[in-house]
DNA sequence: AGCCTAGTACGAACATGTTCGTGACGCACG
DNA sequence: CGTGCGTCACGAACATGTTCGTACTAGGCT
Protein backbone atom coordinates (compact mmCIF):
# COMPACT_ATOMS: atom_id res chain seq x y z
CA UNK A 1 0.00 0.00 0.00
CA UNK A 2 2.41 2.18 0.56
CA UNK A 3 5.40 0.65 -1.56
CA UNK A 4 5.97 1.40 -5.47
CA UNK A 5 5.41 5.22 -5.54
CA UNK A 6 8.95 5.95 -5.94
CA UNK A 7 9.61 3.96 -9.97
CA UNK A 8 12.79 3.03 -10.06
CA UNK A 9 13.19 4.59 -13.98
CA UNK A 10 11.76 8.28 -13.66
CA UNK A 11 12.79 8.31 -17.02
CA UNK A 12 11.74 11.29 -18.88
CA UNK A 13 8.52 9.37 -21.01
CA UNK A 14 8.23 11.31 -24.00
CA UNK A 15 10.12 14.60 -23.96
CA UNK A 16 8.45 15.30 -20.56
CA UNK A 17 10.79 15.60 -17.70
CA UNK A 18 10.41 13.08 -14.46
CA UNK A 19 6.83 11.69 -15.16
CA UNK A 20 6.31 9.35 -12.14
CA UNK A 21 4.76 6.77 -14.88
CA UNK A 22 1.56 5.47 -13.86
CA UNK A 23 0.71 3.02 -10.76
CA UNK A 24 -2.51 1.70 -9.69
CA UNK A 25 -1.19 2.91 -5.91
CA UNK A 26 -0.17 6.25 -7.75
CA UNK A 27 -4.05 6.58 -8.79
CA UNK A 28 -5.64 5.79 -5.81
CA UNK A 29 -3.32 8.35 -3.88
CA UNK A 30 -4.50 11.07 -6.42
CA UNK A 31 -8.03 10.32 -5.65
CA UNK A 32 -7.21 10.53 -2.21
CA UNK A 33 -5.63 14.02 -2.24
CA UNK A 34 -7.96 15.62 -4.66
CA UNK A 35 -10.91 13.62 -2.17
CA UNK A 36 -9.72 15.35 0.37
CA UNK A 37 -9.33 18.72 -1.05
CA UNK A 38 -12.25 18.98 -3.37
CA UNK A 39 -14.50 16.33 -2.22
CA UNK A 40 -15.93 13.34 -3.73
CA UNK A 41 -17.90 14.60 -6.84
CA UNK A 42 -14.01 15.80 -8.03
CA UNK A 43 -13.11 12.61 -7.52
CA UNK A 44 -13.41 11.99 -11.71
CA UNK A 45 -11.24 10.38 -13.96
CA UNK A 46 -10.47 13.33 -15.65
CA UNK A 47 -9.68 15.11 -12.74
CA UNK A 48 -7.02 12.50 -11.83
CA UNK A 49 -5.49 12.34 -14.89
CA UNK A 50 -5.06 16.22 -15.45
CA UNK A 51 -2.83 15.69 -11.81
CA UNK A 52 -0.73 12.53 -13.27
CA UNK A 53 -0.18 14.64 -16.17
CA UNK A 54 -1.99 12.73 -18.80
CA UNK A 55 -5.32 11.77 -20.45
CA UNK A 56 -8.13 9.64 -18.81
CA UNK A 57 -7.62 7.15 -20.84
CA UNK A 58 -4.35 6.05 -19.55
CA UNK A 59 -6.32 5.02 -16.02
CA UNK A 60 -7.94 2.25 -17.59
CA UNK A 61 -5.03 -0.03 -17.63
CA UNK A 62 -5.00 0.40 -14.14
CA UNK A 63 -8.54 0.94 -12.87
CA UNK A 64 -11.38 -0.83 -14.78
CA UNK A 65 -13.76 1.72 -14.09
CA UNK A 66 -15.05 4.55 -12.01
CA UNK A 67 -16.79 1.69 -9.78
CA UNK A 68 -13.53 0.02 -8.90
CA UNK A 69 -11.55 3.16 -8.57
CA UNK A 70 -13.97 4.69 -5.48
CA UNK A 71 -13.65 1.28 -3.89
CA UNK A 72 -9.90 1.41 -4.16
CA UNK A 73 -10.59 5.10 -2.13
CA UNK A 74 -12.93 3.64 0.25
CA UNK A 75 -11.00 0.48 1.56
CA UNK A 76 -8.28 3.35 2.38
CA UNK A 77 -10.35 5.00 4.32
CA UNK A 78 -11.79 2.17 6.39
CA UNK A 79 -7.71 2.38 7.41
CA UNK A 80 -9.48 4.64 9.98
CA UNK A 81 -12.01 2.38 11.50
CA UNK A 82 -10.85 1.05 14.99
CA UNK A 83 -10.90 -2.29 14.86
CA UNK A 84 -11.87 -4.00 18.34
CA UNK A 85 -10.20 -2.79 21.30
CA UNK A 86 -9.00 -5.90 23.77
CA UNK A 87 -11.27 -5.45 26.86
CA UNK A 88 -14.67 -4.94 27.56
CA UNK A 89 -18.09 -6.93 26.97
CA UNK A 90 -17.83 -8.38 23.37
CA UNK A 91 -21.18 -6.62 22.53
CA UNK A 92 -20.54 -3.39 23.54
CA UNK A 93 -17.32 -3.98 21.50
CA UNK A 94 -19.35 -5.04 18.87
CA UNK A 95 -21.17 -1.52 18.86
CA UNK A 96 -18.14 0.33 19.09
CA UNK A 97 -16.57 -1.24 15.36
CA UNK A 98 -19.34 -0.55 14.02
CA UNK A 99 -20.14 2.64 14.91
CA UNK A 100 -16.67 3.30 14.00
CA UNK A 101 -17.45 1.94 10.64
CA UNK A 102 -20.20 3.73 10.13
CA UNK A 103 -18.66 7.18 11.21
CA UNK A 104 -16.01 6.97 8.46
CA UNK A 105 -19.10 6.02 5.87
CA UNK A 106 -21.23 8.87 7.33
CA UNK A 107 -18.61 10.87 5.11
CA UNK A 108 -19.21 9.73 1.69
CA UNK A 109 -22.41 8.13 1.39
CA UNK A 110 -21.89 7.98 -2.08
CA UNK A 111 -18.98 5.61 -1.55
CA UNK A 112 -21.63 3.88 1.33
CA UNK A 113 -24.14 3.37 -2.02
CA UNK A 114 -20.94 2.17 -3.93
CA UNK A 115 -20.07 -0.50 -1.28
CA UNK A 116 -23.52 -1.80 -1.59
CA UNK A 117 -23.22 -3.21 -4.78
CA UNK A 118 -19.16 -3.59 -5.51
CA UNK A 119 -18.60 -5.74 -2.52
CA UNK A 120 -14.85 -4.60 -1.39
CA UNK A 121 -12.40 -6.60 -1.03
CA UNK A 122 -9.53 -4.61 0.27
CA UNK A 123 -7.51 -5.17 3.29
CA UNK A 124 -9.03 -2.69 5.55
CA UNK A 125 -12.23 -4.29 4.51
CA UNK A 126 -10.78 -7.62 5.33
CA UNK A 127 -9.58 -6.78 8.62
CA UNK A 128 -13.14 -5.24 9.72
CA UNK A 129 -14.65 -8.55 8.45
CA UNK A 130 -12.18 -10.70 10.54
CA UNK A 131 -12.42 -8.75 13.68
CA UNK A 132 -16.64 -8.57 13.72
CA UNK A 133 -16.09 -12.23 13.12
CA UNK A 134 -13.53 -12.13 15.87
CA UNK A 135 -16.66 -10.75 18.29
CA UNK A 136 -19.14 -12.95 17.54
CA UNK A 137 -17.51 -15.64 18.46
CA UNK A 138 -16.19 -14.57 21.43
CA UNK A 139 -20.10 -14.11 22.15
CA UNK A 140 -20.48 -17.42 21.65
CA UNK A 141 -22.19 -16.99 18.16
CA UNK A 142 -21.83 -20.36 16.27
CA UNK A 143 -19.80 -20.15 13.22
CA UNK A 144 -22.44 -20.93 10.35
CA UNK A 145 -24.75 -18.22 11.97
CA UNK A 146 -21.77 -15.77 12.52
CA UNK A 147 -21.19 -16.26 8.80
CA UNK A 148 -24.39 -15.06 7.81
CA UNK A 149 -24.44 -12.45 11.01
CA UNK A 150 -21.81 -10.60 10.10
CA UNK A 151 -23.27 -9.64 6.11
CA UNK A 152 -26.12 -8.86 8.30
CA UNK A 153 -24.32 -6.16 10.77
CA UNK A 154 -21.98 -5.12 7.82
CA UNK A 155 -25.24 -4.86 5.67
CA UNK A 156 -27.10 -2.78 8.03
CA UNK A 157 -24.15 -0.20 8.79
CA UNK A 158 -23.34 0.31 5.19
CA UNK A 159 -27.43 1.03 4.66
CA UNK A 160 -27.65 3.21 7.71
CA UNK A 161 -24.70 5.44 5.84
CA UNK A 162 -26.94 5.24 2.87
CA UNK A 163 -29.45 6.87 4.31
CA UNK A 164 -28.92 9.10 7.08
CA UNK A 165 -25.84 10.29 5.75
CA UNK A 166 -25.12 13.70 4.67
CA UNK A 167 -24.15 14.17 1.31
CA UNK A 168 -20.72 15.65 0.19
CA UNK A 169 -20.64 19.78 -0.02
CA UNK A 170 -23.98 20.60 -1.03
CA UNK A 171 -27.68 19.32 -0.34
CA UNK A 172 -29.70 21.24 2.37
CA UNK A 173 -31.70 18.06 2.81
CA UNK A 174 -33.79 19.89 5.33
CA UNK A 175 -35.50 19.91 2.06
CA UNK A 176 -36.04 15.89 1.93
CA UNK A 177 -36.64 15.92 5.35
CA UNK A 178 -39.82 18.47 5.62
CA UNK A 179 -40.86 16.82 1.89
CA UNK A 180 -41.19 13.53 3.86
CA UNK A 181 -42.90 15.04 6.72
CA UNK A 182 -45.24 16.70 4.92
CA UNK A 183 -45.77 13.83 2.65
CA UNK A 184 -46.48 11.36 6.01
CA UNK A 185 -48.76 14.00 7.55
CA UNK A 186 -50.82 14.42 4.14
CA UNK A 187 -51.67 10.67 3.84
CA UNK A 188 -54.97 9.55 3.14
CA UNK A 189 -55.81 8.27 6.76
CA UNK A 190 -58.39 5.92 4.40
CA UNK A 191 -55.89 4.14 2.17
CA UNK A 192 -53.49 3.94 4.60
CA UNK A 193 -54.18 3.91 8.06
CA UNK A 194 -51.35 2.58 9.69
CA UNK A 195 -49.26 5.19 8.24
CA UNK A 196 -50.95 7.48 9.50
CA UNK A 197 -52.05 6.27 12.94
CA UNK A 198 -47.75 6.04 13.54
CA UNK A 199 -47.78 9.73 11.89
CA UNK A 200 -44.23 11.02 12.96
CA UNK A 201 -43.67 8.13 14.97
CA UNK A 202 -42.03 6.92 11.56
CA UNK A 203 -39.74 9.52 11.98
CA UNK A 204 -38.65 9.57 15.48
CA UNK A 205 -35.36 9.25 17.21
CA UNK A 206 -31.92 10.44 16.03
CA UNK A 207 -29.83 8.55 13.14
CA UNK A 208 -27.85 7.61 16.42
CA UNK A 209 -30.88 5.96 18.39
CA UNK A 210 -32.04 4.43 15.49
CA UNK A 211 -28.56 2.96 14.73
CA UNK A 212 -28.23 1.44 18.44
CA UNK A 213 -31.50 0.10 18.36
CA UNK A 214 -31.21 -1.72 14.99
CA UNK A 215 -27.66 -3.40 15.87
CA UNK A 216 -28.97 -4.62 19.53
CA UNK A 217 -32.46 -5.89 17.27
CA UNK A 218 -29.89 -7.71 14.77
CA UNK A 219 -27.54 -8.69 17.55
CA UNK A 220 -30.45 -10.29 19.76
CA UNK A 221 -31.84 -11.56 16.54
CA UNK A 222 -29.29 -13.39 15.91
CA UNK A 223 -28.59 -14.84 19.27
CA UNK A 224 -32.21 -16.01 19.24
CA UNK A 225 -32.24 -17.79 16.13
CA UNK A 226 -31.07 -20.99 14.99
CA UNK A 227 -29.98 -21.01 11.26
CA UNK A 228 -30.79 -24.99 11.29
CA UNK A 229 -34.28 -24.63 12.48
CA UNK A 230 -35.67 -23.64 8.49
CA UNK A 231 -38.29 -26.61 8.10
CA UNK A 232 -41.23 -24.16 8.32
CA UNK A 233 -41.66 -24.20 4.03
CA UNK B 1 -51.72 11.11 -10.29
CA UNK B 2 -53.59 9.51 -13.20
CA UNK B 3 -55.15 12.27 -15.23
CA UNK B 4 -54.20 14.32 -17.86
CA UNK B 5 -53.15 11.94 -20.18
CA UNK B 6 -55.39 13.68 -22.28
CA UNK B 7 -54.73 17.62 -23.21
CA UNK B 8 -57.69 19.23 -24.05
CA UNK B 9 -55.99 20.79 -26.37
CA UNK B 10 -54.34 18.57 -29.26
CA UNK B 11 -53.43 21.22 -31.38
CA UNK B 12 -50.30 21.23 -33.48
CA UNK B 13 -47.44 22.52 -31.46
CA UNK B 14 -45.03 24.17 -33.70
CA UNK B 15 -45.58 22.84 -37.75
CA UNK B 16 -45.51 19.25 -35.94
CA UNK B 17 -48.99 17.30 -35.86
CA UNK B 18 -50.69 16.44 -33.14
CA UNK B 19 -47.36 16.15 -30.34
CA UNK B 20 -49.00 15.02 -27.60
CA UNK B 21 -47.53 18.00 -25.33
CA UNK B 22 -45.35 16.44 -22.48
CA UNK B 23 -46.38 15.26 -18.94
CA UNK B 24 -44.96 13.74 -15.88
CA UNK B 25 -47.29 10.57 -16.25
CA UNK B 26 -46.16 10.67 -19.97
CA UNK B 27 -42.54 10.63 -19.55
CA UNK B 28 -43.33 7.93 -16.89
CA UNK B 29 -44.99 6.00 -19.44
CA UNK B 30 -42.69 6.17 -22.12
CA UNK B 31 -39.58 4.87 -19.69
CA UNK B 32 -41.46 1.95 -18.80
CA UNK B 33 -41.92 1.08 -22.69
CA UNK B 34 -38.31 1.90 -23.15
CA UNK B 35 -37.74 -0.36 -19.50
CA UNK B 36 -39.68 -3.53 -21.07
CA UNK B 37 -38.27 -3.48 -24.68
CA UNK B 38 -34.72 -2.44 -23.71
CA UNK B 39 -33.42 -2.91 -20.45
CA UNK B 40 -33.16 -0.27 -17.80
CA UNK B 41 -29.77 1.35 -18.88
CA UNK B 42 -31.33 2.58 -22.10
CA UNK B 43 -33.85 4.41 -19.81
CA UNK B 44 -31.73 7.52 -20.79
CA UNK B 45 -33.16 10.84 -20.60
CA UNK B 46 -32.32 11.89 -24.38
CA UNK B 47 -33.63 8.23 -25.53
CA UNK B 48 -36.86 9.18 -23.83
CA UNK B 49 -37.17 12.04 -25.29
CA UNK B 50 -36.61 10.77 -28.89
CA UNK B 51 -39.66 8.56 -28.18
CA UNK B 52 -41.94 11.49 -27.53
CA UNK B 53 -40.01 13.46 -30.09
CA UNK B 54 -38.60 16.28 -28.51
CA UNK B 55 -35.14 17.05 -26.42
CA UNK B 56 -33.54 16.32 -23.24
CA UNK B 57 -33.88 19.59 -21.73
CA UNK B 58 -37.94 19.68 -22.08
CA UNK B 59 -38.21 16.98 -19.47
CA UNK B 60 -36.24 19.03 -17.03
CA UNK B 61 -39.26 20.32 -16.41
CA UNK B 62 -41.01 17.85 -15.31
CA UNK B 63 -38.61 15.49 -13.70
CA UNK B 64 -36.22 16.90 -11.39
CA UNK B 65 -33.04 14.37 -12.77
CA UNK B 66 -32.52 10.86 -13.58
CA UNK B 67 -33.02 9.77 -10.56
CA UNK B 68 -36.10 11.03 -9.72
CA UNK B 69 -37.56 9.50 -13.28
CA UNK B 70 -35.86 6.28 -11.66
CA UNK B 71 -37.98 6.95 -8.55
CA UNK B 72 -41.05 7.10 -10.39
CA UNK B 73 -40.34 3.92 -12.64
CA UNK B 74 -39.47 1.60 -9.45
CA UNK B 75 -43.04 3.15 -7.80
CA UNK B 76 -44.60 2.02 -11.02
CA UNK B 77 -43.22 -1.31 -10.96
CA UNK B 78 -43.92 -2.00 -7.07
CA UNK B 79 -47.81 -2.04 -8.26
CA UNK B 80 -46.83 -5.79 -8.57
CA UNK B 81 -45.97 -6.45 -5.53
CA UNK B 82 -48.61 -8.45 -3.87
CA UNK B 83 -49.93 -6.93 -0.63
CA UNK B 84 -50.88 -9.14 1.89
CA UNK B 85 -52.93 -11.57 2.03
CA UNK B 86 -56.05 -11.98 4.37
CA UNK B 87 -55.36 -14.80 5.58
CA UNK B 88 -52.82 -17.23 7.26
CA UNK B 89 -50.24 -16.29 10.23
CA UNK B 90 -49.03 -12.82 10.01
CA UNK B 91 -45.57 -13.94 10.25
CA UNK B 92 -45.66 -15.95 6.92
CA UNK B 93 -47.88 -13.18 5.99
CA UNK B 94 -45.13 -10.67 6.46
CA UNK B 95 -42.45 -13.05 5.24
CA UNK B 96 -44.44 -12.94 1.72
CA UNK B 97 -44.94 -9.37 1.10
CA UNK B 98 -41.07 -8.92 1.77
CA UNK B 99 -40.25 -12.00 -0.64
CA UNK B 100 -42.81 -10.21 -3.14
CA UNK B 101 -41.12 -6.91 -2.70
CA UNK B 102 -37.85 -8.11 -3.30
CA UNK B 103 -38.73 -10.10 -6.44
CA UNK B 104 -39.50 -6.53 -7.78
CA UNK B 105 -36.53 -5.06 -7.09
CA UNK B 106 -34.44 -8.44 -8.01
CA UNK B 107 -35.34 -7.26 -11.67
CA UNK B 108 -33.67 -3.88 -11.45
CA UNK B 109 -31.08 -3.97 -8.82
CA UNK B 110 -30.03 -0.59 -9.88
CA UNK B 111 -33.31 0.68 -9.18
CA UNK B 112 -32.78 -0.76 -5.65
CA UNK B 113 -29.78 1.18 -5.23
CA UNK B 114 -30.86 3.85 -6.16
CA UNK B 115 -34.06 3.55 -3.93
CA UNK B 116 -31.38 3.27 -1.40
CA UNK B 117 -30.58 7.21 -1.52
CA UNK B 118 -33.58 8.47 -1.77
CA UNK B 119 -36.47 7.21 -0.04
CA UNK B 120 -39.49 6.28 -2.16
CA UNK B 121 -42.87 7.94 -1.47
CA UNK B 122 -44.60 7.18 -4.14
CA UNK B 123 -48.40 5.47 -3.90
CA UNK B 124 -47.33 1.65 -4.23
CA UNK B 125 -44.46 2.01 -2.06
CA UNK B 126 -46.93 3.84 0.53
CA UNK B 127 -49.11 0.85 0.23
CA UNK B 128 -46.47 -1.33 0.89
CA UNK B 129 -45.52 0.34 4.14
CA UNK B 130 -49.10 0.27 5.31
CA UNK B 131 -49.23 -3.24 4.45
CA UNK B 132 -45.77 -4.45 6.66
CA UNK B 133 -46.86 -1.98 9.31
CA UNK B 134 -50.44 -3.84 9.59
CA UNK B 135 -48.64 -7.06 9.67
CA UNK B 136 -46.66 -5.78 12.76
CA UNK B 137 -49.31 -4.06 14.96
CA UNK B 138 -51.16 -7.73 13.86
CA UNK B 139 -48.38 -9.19 15.82
CA UNK B 140 -48.00 -7.48 18.74
CA UNK B 141 -45.24 -5.65 18.20
CA UNK B 142 -45.43 -1.99 20.15
CA UNK B 143 -46.10 0.34 17.77
CA UNK B 144 -42.64 2.62 18.50
CA UNK B 145 -40.91 -0.80 17.45
CA UNK B 146 -42.97 -1.38 14.21
CA UNK B 147 -42.39 2.28 13.46
CA UNK B 148 -38.68 1.73 13.44
CA UNK B 149 -38.82 -2.15 12.66
CA UNK B 150 -40.61 -1.40 9.58
CA UNK B 151 -37.82 1.07 8.41
CA UNK B 152 -35.62 -2.24 8.96
CA UNK B 153 -37.42 -4.69 7.42
CA UNK B 154 -37.68 -2.69 4.10
CA UNK B 155 -34.17 -1.63 4.04
CA UNK B 156 -32.92 -5.10 4.79
CA UNK B 157 -35.05 -6.19 1.49
CA UNK B 158 -33.42 -3.67 -0.48
CA UNK B 159 -30.40 -4.82 0.15
CA UNK B 160 -30.80 -8.65 -0.55
CA UNK B 161 -32.15 -6.87 -3.71
CA UNK B 162 -28.69 -5.05 -4.68
CA UNK B 163 -26.60 -7.45 -2.83
CA UNK B 164 -27.56 -10.60 -4.66
CA UNK B 165 -29.65 -9.03 -7.98
CA UNK B 166 -28.54 -9.82 -11.63
CA UNK B 167 -27.93 -6.95 -13.31
CA UNK B 168 -29.91 -6.08 -16.18
CA UNK B 169 -28.69 -8.11 -19.50
CA UNK B 170 -24.59 -7.89 -19.21
CA UNK B 171 -22.62 -9.20 -16.14
CA UNK B 172 -21.57 -12.77 -15.78
CA UNK B 173 -21.50 -12.07 -12.24
CA UNK B 174 -20.22 -15.75 -12.58
CA UNK B 175 -16.25 -13.42 -12.28
CA UNK B 176 -17.69 -11.80 -9.51
CA UNK B 177 -18.44 -14.92 -7.15
CA UNK B 178 -15.45 -16.77 -8.64
CA UNK B 179 -13.28 -13.87 -7.52
CA UNK B 180 -14.53 -13.87 -4.08
CA UNK B 181 -14.35 -17.36 -3.45
CA UNK B 182 -10.70 -17.12 -4.47
CA UNK B 183 -10.43 -14.31 -2.41
CA UNK B 184 -11.46 -15.44 0.64
CA UNK B 185 -9.03 -18.74 -0.35
CA UNK B 186 -6.32 -17.01 -0.64
CA UNK B 187 -6.59 -15.13 2.93
CA UNK B 188 -3.94 -15.62 5.07
CA UNK B 189 -4.74 -17.36 7.95
CA UNK B 190 -1.75 -15.18 10.29
CA UNK B 191 -3.89 -11.83 9.69
CA UNK B 192 -7.03 -12.72 9.38
CA UNK B 193 -8.14 -15.90 11.18
CA UNK B 194 -11.06 -15.44 11.95
CA UNK B 195 -12.27 -15.18 7.63
CA UNK B 196 -9.88 -17.71 6.99
CA UNK B 197 -11.50 -20.47 9.67
CA UNK B 198 -14.92 -19.90 8.58
CA UNK B 199 -13.57 -20.09 4.63
CA UNK B 200 -16.75 -20.92 2.37
CA UNK B 201 -18.99 -20.82 4.48
CA UNK B 202 -19.23 -16.95 4.61
CA UNK B 203 -20.40 -17.90 1.14
CA UNK B 204 -22.35 -20.60 1.84
CA UNK B 205 -26.66 -21.14 0.95
CA UNK B 206 -28.39 -19.80 -1.54
CA UNK B 207 -29.68 -15.80 -1.90
CA UNK B 208 -32.86 -17.15 -0.75
CA UNK B 209 -31.49 -19.35 1.84
CA UNK B 210 -30.08 -16.18 3.75
CA UNK B 211 -33.10 -13.83 2.80
CA UNK B 212 -35.15 -16.11 4.58
CA UNK B 213 -32.79 -16.58 7.65
CA UNK B 214 -32.16 -12.49 7.35
CA UNK B 215 -35.96 -12.26 7.60
CA UNK B 216 -36.29 -14.61 10.77
CA UNK B 217 -33.39 -13.08 12.24
CA UNK B 218 -35.16 -9.23 12.30
CA UNK B 219 -38.81 -10.22 12.83
CA UNK B 220 -37.26 -12.40 16.53
CA UNK B 221 -34.86 -9.45 16.98
CA UNK B 222 -37.87 -7.10 17.12
CA UNK B 223 -39.43 -9.24 19.25
CA UNK B 224 -37.05 -9.54 21.54
CA UNK B 225 -35.71 -5.99 21.75
CA UNK B 226 -37.58 -3.31 23.85
CA UNK B 227 -37.17 0.12 22.53
CA UNK B 228 -37.72 1.45 25.69
CA UNK B 229 -34.46 -0.44 27.40
CA UNK B 230 -31.52 2.02 25.88
CA UNK B 231 -30.20 3.09 30.01
CA UNK B 232 -26.82 1.29 28.91
CA UNK B 233 -23.87 3.64 27.97
C1' DA C 1 23.18 -5.92 -33.30
C1' DG C 2 18.74 -5.84 -35.22
C1' DC C 3 14.02 -6.89 -35.11
C1' DC C 4 9.52 -8.07 -33.06
C1' DT C 5 6.03 -8.49 -29.87
C1' DA C 6 3.58 -7.10 -25.81
C1' DG C 7 2.26 -3.65 -23.03
C1' DT C 8 1.25 1.22 -22.34
C1' DA C 9 0.27 6.22 -23.01
C1' DC C 10 -2.87 9.12 -25.20
C1' DG C 11 -5.82 11.73 -28.43
C1' DA C 12 -10.19 11.46 -30.49
C1' DA C 13 -14.70 9.99 -30.51
C1' DC C 14 -19.31 8.75 -28.70
C1' DA C 15 -23.12 8.56 -25.27
C1' DT C 16 -24.68 10.29 -21.22
C1' DG C 17 -26.66 14.05 -17.52
C1' DT C 18 -27.56 18.72 -16.78
C1' DT C 19 -27.85 23.82 -17.48
C1' DC C 20 -28.54 28.06 -20.00
C1' DG C 21 -30.44 31.23 -23.19
C1' DT C 22 -33.76 31.89 -26.72
C1' DG C 23 -37.81 31.76 -28.61
C1' DA C 24 -42.79 30.59 -29.22
C1' DC C 25 -47.19 29.69 -27.39
C1' DG C 26 -51.43 30.62 -24.82
C1' DC C 27 -54.04 32.75 -21.44
C1' DA C 28 -55.53 36.72 -18.84
C1' DC C 29 -56.05 41.38 -18.54
C1' DG C 30 -56.85 45.87 -20.27
C1' DC D 1 -59.43 43.01 -29.94
C1' DG D 2 -54.65 43.81 -28.72
C1' DT D 3 -50.95 43.32 -25.59
C1' DG D 4 -47.98 41.36 -22.22
C1' DC D 5 -46.25 37.94 -19.29
C1' DG D 6 -45.42 33.41 -17.61
C1' DT D 7 -44.71 28.82 -19.00
C1' DC D 8 -42.72 25.55 -21.81
C1' DA D 9 -40.08 23.44 -25.76
C1' DC D 10 -35.67 23.09 -27.55
C1' DG D 11 -30.98 23.65 -29.38
C1' DA D 12 -26.41 24.34 -27.88
C1' DA D 13 -22.94 23.84 -24.67
C1' DC D 14 -20.18 21.70 -20.98
C1' DA D 15 -18.49 17.89 -17.96
C1' DT D 16 -18.48 13.26 -17.30
C1' DG D 17 -17.40 7.82 -18.27
C1' DT D 18 -15.71 4.68 -21.51
C1' DT D 19 -13.82 2.71 -25.87
C1' DC D 20 -11.02 2.55 -30.03
C1' DG D 21 -7.16 3.08 -32.79
C1' DT D 22 -2.53 4.61 -32.99
C1' DA D 23 1.86 5.25 -31.78
C1' DC D 24 5.90 4.59 -28.88
C1' DT D 25 8.78 2.23 -25.56
C1' DA D 26 11.05 -1.65 -23.62
C1' DG D 27 12.76 -6.01 -23.34
C1' DG D 28 13.60 -10.46 -25.24
C1' DC D 29 14.61 -13.40 -29.26
C1' DT D 30 17.20 -14.62 -33.26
Amino acid sequence: MSSNTFPKVPISRRERPAKPALTRVGIVDAALMILAEEGLSKVTMRRIAAVLDTGAASLYVYVRNTEDLHAQVLDALLGEVKLPPVAGPWRSRLTDVLTSYTAVLFQYPALARMSMSTHPSGTNYLGLLNGVLGLLREGGIPDTDAAWGVDLLLSFATVTAVEHGHEDPLQADGDDFSALTEQLATVDAEVFPHIARLGNDLLSGTGEQRFRWGLDVLITGILHTQRTSSKEL
